[in-house]
DNA sequence: CCAAAGAATTGACACGATTCAATTGCAGAG
DNA sequence: CTCTGCAATTGAATCGTGTCAATTCTTTGG
């Protein structure tokens, strides 16, 4: 097979240790033996091996990034930030995909344990476990992706997500809209609880009356779920926000085939701002997040901490988001 | 620090050979020793250290998957189905992306090398890369991925291209089109080569007239661009057919905005059939793929071609793409 | 020419899981 | 009660590199 360490002592005619010195700490050698000793290393076409190295040393150069859902364009977006960043420093990803469930973050987070990952970059899919302690214990920076962290003993990069409700429900009353569908996802989820903080803190300076329509996964499918329970309420809205652009893609489609037009009868907003907004049937307003910046500051972040672990100080970076005005919203009529 | 096999084996009162065998080889441990033994692991929350094992077996369990546009659906539809299969084997990917650059490929497969991946699935972003030797002479196994193969060395799962642009010409002409656009990126790319054979082929037997627009990449940005170049044409086509979904919808924003009405003035069909198709401003009728299967199908073939080298056969496996007509297209008035 | 300091080199051990020859335990046959 | 054969279990050796205390070699000042 291909040589190792030893072999390469053997030849040159002398001990492992040198040959390891000559690779991790040139300095220490003397001149005349490191020059044999690399001649004969180009001889054998010798390259370490990876795995014994980082047996021994418990460091790789790779790191995890966890999302909820790797179909949304948001996060594809954050996973294209966080890769840039981490190619940059000569980090590799591992991209995984929680679908919104605590089972199987749970079971990737274990996978990347395996592959002993340096550090992990998560969007945590449950508001509970945000502590992520047995990784911790195994020496695996963590830092919070797209989710604020109350506690300062962890990073995170976040945007603030209730100032995003709020904003959204600002901008429906300041239409005139009073009767307002929330359309979202499990309570379980950080996102969806900051984003109904700010909901529900807007309406009430703004008295506006919010109902929510709940349904268990953020994706388009579930958003035409959600048309049709809008469609059944006793009282049409005037305007329904979403908790993300998926969701309100699915709504679009369900209110279109049934006839109602937007926004001429009821005003559409979603989260995310998504490149396929400007797409869609009635292009859509929404509130629109630093996706790529998020990932590059989220990465940079995780790596310095787990590279200056000493010195280094958690921070808890958070963006502010951004209203986007395009056809979906109107004035009441 | 965390827990390794030895300390398991000190609770459960057994052997490291036993625990390592409990992980392994299940089958000859007896099953009240397996289940004593798998409740200490999970009490210790004990996880295998990949390098260990990796060091000892000669062989990872990870595998890359590269890409050429992460941000494109139908590719994340294919990464879900690729890391669903390898997970049900217990393999970890790395997810990498080539933006159709040659460049960004081979500094990710440099990458994957370091990383001692076991195999690479690819979508090779240029026709002539096809044979990535440098891969099999360090003993990784690689399969093509949207992409037919000539040679019978390697595995390829693909969808028929040729047959999708055929499709694709028939149902324009049938509607009574003869003047087609066909909007399509640099014919470097093997799925565009295909396409375009498929295209030219069946427009001689239906006797369309092909004009080609060529954009740099495949994306919505480019499809706007694509649009612009139409406009200008000293005749416009009565159809349009774009190499991927997300340059249709860069064609349909484009030609909305300008006025043109889909499909009452140009009838325009995409390929893919990404899940956004039913949402656009235009339904956009597509040739479909069966993406998530693609996935799930290669990453079983390339970890059956990783573990049984010997008598593992190369395969080409050839998916068949279907017609899905929506309301972009419509007959010629 | 010697002693002491400093530089260079050595080689056994550690990392943590896998492997496999050797051992133990056990049931059934004689 | 012994013997045989099979199943279950053991634990030392191993993979290839990094580390570091111990050792050998070199230099220098007196």
């Amino acid at each position: 097979m291909s040589a190792n360490l030893r072999d390469v002592a053997r030849q040159a005619g002398v001990s492992v240790g040198t040959v390891s010195n000559v690779l991790n700490r040139p300095d220490v050698v003397s001149p005349k033996t490191l020059e044999r000793v690399q001649k004969t290393i180009a001889e054998l076409g010798f390259v370490p091996n990876g795995f014994a190295r980082q047996l021994r040393s418990g460091y790789s150069r790779t790191i995890g990034l966890v999302v909820t859902d790797v179909a949304n364009p948001f996060f594809t977006e954050v996973a294209r930030g966080v890769e840039d960043a981490a190619s940059k420093r000569d980090y590799a990803v591992f991209l995984c995909n929680s679908d919104e469930s605590l089972e199987k973050e749970n079971k990737y987070l274990s996978v990347l344990i395996q592959q002993q990952v340096r550090g992990v970059l998560i969007t945590p899919s449950d508001s509970k476990s945000h502590q992520y302690e047995n990784l911790r214990e195994r020496g695996i920076s963590v830092a919070l992706l797209d989710t604020e962290t109350k506690n300062s003993s962890q990073c995170s990069v976040s945007v603030d997500d209730v100032r995003g409700g709020e904003i959204a429900i600002e901008h429906l009353t300041s239409l005139g809209h009073r009767e307002i569908v929330w359309v979202t996802g499990p309570d379980t989820i950080p996102q969806v609880i900051d984003r109904t903080t700010g909901v529900m803190r807007a309406a009430k300076v703004t008295k506006a009356d919010i109902s929510t329509v709940r349904v268990p996964l953020m994706n388009s499918a579930q958003g035409v779920d959600a048309a049709k329970k809008i469609l059944a309420l006793k009282k049409m809205p005037t305007a329904i926000f979403c908790a993300n652009d998926l969701l309100a893609f699915g709504v679009m489609r369900g209110l279109l085939d049934a006839g109602i037009r937007i926004p001429e009868d009821v005003s559409l907003l979603g989260y995310d701002d998504i490149a396929f907004g400007n797409s869609s049937a009635v292009p859509l307003s929404s509130i629109s997040q630093p996706a790529y910046q998020l990932g590059v500051t989220a990465a940079e972040l995780l790596i310095s901490e787990c590279e200056e672990s000493e010195e280094h100080a958690h921070q808890q970076i958070k963006f502010q988001p951004q209203l986007v005005v395009r056809t979906s919203t109107a004035t009441k009529k």
